[in-house]
DNA sequence: AGAAATATTTGACTGACGGTCAAAATAGGG
DNA sequence: CCCTATTTTGACCGTCAGTCAAATATTTCT
């Protein structure tokens, strides 16, 4: 092995630090003004670089877009590991997923809408190949996070293995989730639901599909609000987010 | 009140046919291409008329995909509701609905693409307010059909009135669905749930849901297989695509 | 019927933007 | 300090949504 110049390794630092920082602009135009309303002379100008520059870095705007959106994958991924790691029943872990999931929506409220672009294919075809399996990457670190949950929740006996299987109960904790967060956005709903905290309705649903999955112990037959409070505390001590969520 | 000339009359006969023959295309080339890969001079060419014929009738690109995801959610309340009015107990008249709405899938491939577009906020700016209220006016007859139905079920007693509000209960149902019609297309998904019907995962999440909501007579407490051959003869007697949902 | 008035259609044109690449600027090595 | 390699730049290209003045068609009037 041949030791690396050193002005090799800075270039490799500053090219790495010049990517964040054209990452971070990119998160915050998609914040303020979503995806059309922005072109790349403007974040160009932004970074300080021109757009020559930011094409060294991505293929496409798309391409940009995907890595803002699978970084904000890898903090649910995060978060989704973390939860299942917590001390409790099966399906107080699972809960613990659903807070992650709902800490994850407070923190990247670009992600969502992100994510509705990659459902068209055109977006998905201007993306790097890399770039598109790093993204397939972190989904499936959320889907397993829950889908051990729900293995293990059969082999204890919380959860029964009929009718339905494993990986339809994980289908079915993810489209529920993933509904409520894209219905919970929509502002006619809100009004028609009279919905007022965003999160709220999200755990609601998965509540009710555990109890539809007969996962033990029901909702009505145990100290949820208990278990509750223990995730913030345990999980999630610095979000402040969640007076709601508990009541208080 | 004046007589309208015949002139006049026929005009706006013509006017119209035009409307629709200009939909017809778009929903095609949508259907074919997605949203970005053709343009409104593409467009042109196929309804044998210029570029700027096509915008007395819509505003934008955007306006016209709008009008084509409004018609297919037209389509899609008119199969709620004359689900909602199938004969027999409340929840399997929820049931119905959850067959018209496989139904509907199944015959506007589409509509779930162009939804995702209506999501960006860009995408409803360029369209005029017209369009936009028609289709806010279409969702909320499918939101009603529902709901109407969770409201006669709290009312008979199917469905208790704790701990969810008829509300809550409205836009679970309506989460589970949307996400699971959602989750159905991801190819990744597909695989890692080992799921090929594409329709029978939306149901069979909506049970989970409706147990979930204790909503009576419960999932292994009646005979829904006897339930959905009914739903299928009496309101969807043309539809072929039923056979696995059936297990037939 | 023919001319004038009115309505409709057209497609060349504009502006905006994503993406490219030859030239300019900079850094590195001797 | 110069020569070479690398990096940065922004003028330029092609595409496309949307406009509008001119061309064409239709209706009305005499």
């Amino acid at each position: 092995m041949s030791a690396v110049s050193p002005s090799i390794q800075r270039k490799e630092r500053e090219f790495l630090a010049r990517e964040e920082l054209i990452i971070t602009h990119a998160r915050r135009l998609l914040l303020e003004k979503g995806f059309q309303a922005w072109n790349m002379e403007e974040l160009a100008g932004a970074v300080q670089y021109s757009k020559g520059t930011l094409y060294q870095h991505f293929t496409s705007k798309e391409d940009l877009v995907l890595e803002v959106a699978t970084d904000a994958l890898k903090q649910r991924a995060d978060l989704f590991e973390r939860a299942s790691r917590f001390q409790g029943r099966t399906r107080e872990r699972c809960r613990a997923i659903g807070f992650a999931c709902c800490e994850f929506a407070a923190n990247c409220p670009e992600y969502f809408h992100i994510e509705m672009m990659l459902k068209s294919a055109s977006f998905w075809e201007k993306a790097s190949e890399a770039r598109r399996q790093a993204h397939a990457f972190q989904g499936a670190r959320c889907w397993r996070a829950v889908n051990h949950i729900i293995v293990e929740a059969m082999a204890v006996g919380d959860l029964p293995r009929e009718p339905y299987s494993a990986e339809q109960a994980t289908f079915a904790l993810v489209s529920v989730t993933v509904g409520s967060h894209l219905m919970v956005q929509e502002p006619h709903l809100r009004v028609q639901a009279g919905i007022t905290d965003e999160m709220m309705p999200v755990r609601v649903n998965q509540d009710m599909v555990c109890d539809g999955l007969k996962w033990k112990p029901f909702l009505n037959e145990f100290d949820y609000a208990e278990t509750d409070k223990r995730i913030v505390k345990e999980l999630f001590p610095n979000a402040v987010n969640w007076h709601q969520a508990l009541g208080g």
